[in-house]
DNA sequence: TATGTTTGAGGACATATGTCCTTTCCTAAA
DNA sequence: TTTAGGAAAGGACATATGTCCTCAAACATA
């Protein structure tokens, strides 16, 4: 479960190393928060109202259309900023976060943001940056789902979700995610990820195990993978 | 071809009409300029130093692959900023922009931006929010082209191109774009789109003209299309 | 006009992916 | 232990899309 770390020293120190445009007065109402494997950050559809940085571990963002079909949209890693888009447009959350390992946010209220940053230039273009950035990497991966099949998103997801596990393992309980959800998330039919996945072991890339995937080969994957979007 | 506008006054009007955020010192070093259809605004990978604000007409943007594939990426019509992520980022040009209609543009060269507005909160705010509405549309449409068939997103196409044209025919001469380009743009093959031709023929919505299309039903056309990414 | 060349439409087939259903296997409650 | 329920894997078939090729119309040129 989401709790805060009542470390300030930590919090200056993040913002420090990550040279991140928090001004003076932003300081006292800066929050550094932990997030667990599984938690939800936020949910697509919530009012938003706060924004974060992450500065430890890692997310994936994903969206749910109107038909219930979930879409993968990426995995983000420090140094990046949750909840941007909507600060600036004053939308309700546009996709759901959630803690892919363990993870370590800073977290501010959008009401000190428009008391103390709103017209500070440092921090409108850190958030620039960040948000063309990210704009930049959205581009890519749209490009990368148009021109690529399921075989090598597949491959670029399994490379992704077994980053942070010691195993390698990819587990149907994993987080919230079935095995059934990860199909969802790369796009595709949980019949066609079946497939696609016994190709994989019959090339010796993963072995099925227990309720779940073991990666035995990143060689392999990466190979299929190319510019991997999903990291 | 492309050519100024020397007429200050209409570009002050625009500047005023659309609430631009330019600052006094900026005025001197804008230019307005007139692209015909066809014409490009900019070319990917070519370096970037210009920011355009499009107040009249259409544009679309794409994209090639090293395979060679075009994607189209967007329609984009007034207002809205070219070239502002290449400033922000000091990249090279990053897609294609070329005119769809007659076109009319505020330009002005990075260098005067970077000395005059690099540190003006309206400037920077200005940007954030026409990225950050870019960055919500490239999201939308990036789930359009995921969860719909080459039906749907011809259907967008046709409705976006006959848009400007009098005679709601899409002419195989068009700009530089031949028929066979159409397919590259909405990201499928030659073939497929003219299976899906035949298939709108058949029900009336199009008609084939001497080296063309033309639309006949554009209500039956928009019920296939649903919320049209490309306008 | 005759002829060669280019371009577009469409046929035939292959591949990618989706849908539905069946089988198998695991788990939990009786 | 037995059994009902559910999750996972995979079979069978349908649909979407891609590739290659052929034919015909249009167009240019001698």
């Amino acid at each position: 479960m989401m709790r805060e770390i009542h470390d300030h020293e930590m919090l200056i120190r993040f913002i420090k190393e990550n040279n991140i445009a928090f001004s003076e007065e932003l300081l006292p109402h800066l929050h550094l928060y932990r997030f667990d494997q599984g938690d939800l950050i936020c949910s697509q559809g919530d009012p938003a109202d706060m924004l974060y940085v992450l500065v430890k571990g890692k997310v994936k963002v994903f969206t749910t259309s109107p038909e219930g079909r979930t879409l993968i949209l990426s995995f983000k890693k420090p140094l990046e900023v949750i909840g941007d888009i909507e600060y600036v447009r004053g939308t309700e959350t546009m996709n759901t976060v959630e803690a892919v390992s363990r993870v370590e946010m800073i977290g501010v209220h959008h009401r000190w943001l428009k008391k103390y940053a709103a017209a500070d230039p440092a921090f409108l273009e850190f958030l620039l940056h960040i948000i063309t950035n990210k704009f930049y990497v959205k581009s890519n991966s749209m490009q990368f789902n148009l021109l690529y099949p399921v075989e090598v998103r597949l491959a670029s997801y399994l490379l992704s979700v077994s980053y942070d596990s010691s195993s390698n393992v990819l587990k149907k309980q994993h987080s919230s995610a079935s095995l059934r959800d990860a199909a969802n998330l790369i796009g595709t039919s949980y019949r066609h990820m079946n497939r696609v996945l016994q190709q994989f072991c019959a090339n010796g890339f993963i072995e099925r195990v227990s309720g779940g995937i073991m990666v035995i080969d990143r060689a392999g994957l990466t190979a299929i993978a190319g510019n991997n979007i999903y990291e």
